[in-house]
RNA sequence: GCUGGGGUGGCCGAACGGUUCAGGCGGUAGCCUGCAGAGCUGCUCUAUAUGGGUUCAACUCCCAUCCCCAGCUCCA
């Protein structure tokens, strides 16, 4: 754990200022984050996303929180309708093919799963009940097509995440021509009557045939796994609205308490100075780039290192860079088990003191990762020249490796270290074999077993300490 | 059209009125090494879209212009 005496600072969407945090229970966290709609493979953007979150709630637990998190599966909505009947598979076996590839993706990305990942199509009855609610309070009505619809200007709030003027929205460049079943257009609908399009995805519940609208189940089961009032909801840019706007509005209307006191939005990425889009041949999923040979990890090092709240280009340029970065923290890290030097004379605890207080500080400050991987790779370069010097002995090596893996907890980029595990007694006799030819000084055949066992994946290095071995990565 | 966010070195990106812009990546020279790898050091520099303005001082504030991105009802 990470501590520092001072406070957090998160931008609130809603007052679009950074604040301090504090939990509506001291010591725990309550977030929420909207998840996938699960109908295809997730893309990098997406990703992008859930690595905020994951950053988010990583710092919260290094700076001795308790979180709870729950992030919803969108499993009902147009577009897993549509792909079900494609493939013509009942809906439910469609969205868990997709469902099943999310949680590979975020395994590969090392994000830490959420505690509860509730499903829409698992909580009709709870999402029954918010609506009533709304109808029993006037503030939801049946429109003429059976559909149930909150209205908007019951809500007087209505705008406040997404500072817009419910009289200006209807003169918005989008709002749909044919929606004459709402008595105003910018009403939204909580449960969707059932249309021949959907076949047979509905639900016979008290408000009729059909299925529930988009924006009312991130009410129905935030508030059933969080309370009516929790800490931190997170999101795209793209979600603050309409999504979350209706999130407020269902959520507050029903319980007349506050919905969410910090909203957390992340802003979406470019590739390659673009917009990603099909169109533009530049949309990539996770498995799409894993095809391709990169690491994941790297993936995860690019769409991290840029602030949540920056516009971030993505360029396969980047990634090599990444990987790079990573490369580095994992070289260090291992050196780190070869050290075997005089005492430093305290420098290190003190360089070691300096990064952790630059790092947590930065965290602290809205998650400002830039500066706190800056203050990570500043004290990297310290340890290694004293590393040159011989300078870091076995004690305070440990304590750097400690330190370092308190920084992956957070960063989740450079992994397990590798102990130095027997070799298969056939590798080893080469490792041997090849010893014993340096000290004759035949160098040509000591460099034809070090490429016979690259070849295998072993990379040889010769250090002061002797020849040292690592399995290549990705 | 309206509302926001941006434009910083070869690339990615911090900073944000006042030491020659953090850090990463790449390139290059040197040290180390039998070589390599890792590591270290130097260089890669009249940087802040453009034009004005405020100021002793601007990348940072103000005005204008250009360009990119997003939101304006179901795309993270």
């Amino acid at each position: 754990m990470i501590t520092t005496q001072s406070n957090i600072y998160f931008f609130n969407t809603l007052t679009r200022k950074k604040e301090v945090f504090k939990p509506l229970d001291e010591g725990k966290v309550k977030i929420y984050t909207c998840g996938p709609t699960v109908y295809d493979f997730a893309h990098i953007g997406n990703f992008r996303a859930f690595l905020f979150e994951d950053l988010l709630k990583r710092w919260l637990i290094q700076r001795g929180f308790k979180v709870t998190h729950v992030m919803n599966l969108t499993d009902i909505d147009d577009k897993t309708i549509k792909g079900s009947q494609t493939q013509k598979v009942p809906l439910r076996q469609f969205t868990e093919f997709y469902v099943k590839a999310f949680f590979e993706d975020i395994k590969a990305l090392n994000i830490q799963p959420a505690d509860v990942y509730p499903k829409a199509t698992d909580h009709i009855p709870e999402m029954v009940a918010l609506i009533k609610t709304l109808m029993a309070k006037g503030i939801a009505y049946k429109g003429e097509d059976g559909s149930i619809y909150f209205s908007v200007c019951k809500f007087p709030d209505y705008g406040k995440l997404a500072k817009i003027k419910v009289d200006e929205l209807k003169a918005g460049a989008r709002v749909s021509q044919d929606e004459y079943a709402k008595e105003e257009a910018q009403d939204f609908a909580l449960w969707k009557a059932w249309t021949p399009e959907d076949g047979d995805v509905y639900w016979e519940t008290e408000l009729g045939k059909g299925r529930p609208g988009w924006h009312i189940e991130c009410s129905a089961m935030s508030m059933k796994y969080l309370g009516e009032t929790f800490d931190i909801h997170c999101g795209g840019v793209d979600n603050m609205f309409p999504h979350h706007e209706n999130e407020i509005a269902q959520s507050e209307a029903a319980t007349g308490k506050k919905f969410v006191n910090y909203w957390m939005h992340n802003e979406h990425l470019q590739v390659e100075g673009k917009k990603m889009s099909k169109r533009f041949g530049n949309f990539y999923t996770l498995r799409d780039l894993l095809a391709k040979g990169y690491d994941p990890i790297a993936i995860r090092y690019l769409l991290m290192s840029t602030h949540y709240r920056q516009q971030f280009n993505f360029t396969f340029e980047g990634l090599e860079a990444a990987k790079g970065a990573v490369d580095r923290l994992r070289n260090f890290v291992r050196r780190l088990h070869d050290t075997d030097g005089k005492e430093s004379g305290g420098k290190v605890a003190t360089f070691s003191a300096k990064a952790e207080v630059c790092f947590a500080g930065s965290m602290d400050d809205d998650l400002n990762i830039g500066i706190a991987l800056a203050s990570l790779f500043d004290f990297v370069r310290e340890i290694n020249n004293l590393l040159d010097a011989n300078m870091v002995s076995k004690a305070e090596a440990a304590e750097v490796g400690g330190l370092m893996m308190r920084f992956d907890e957070v960063l989740g980029v450079v992994g397990k270290v590798e102990v130095e595990e027997a070799l298969p007694t056939d590798i080893d006799a080469l490792v041997q074999k090849r010893e014993t030819a340096r000290k004759a000084k035949n160098w040509k055949e000591a460099d034809a077993i070090r490429a016979q066992l690259k070849g295998m994946g072993i990379v040889l290095e010769d250090t002061a300490q002797g020849v040292r071995w690592h399995k290549e990565k990705a």
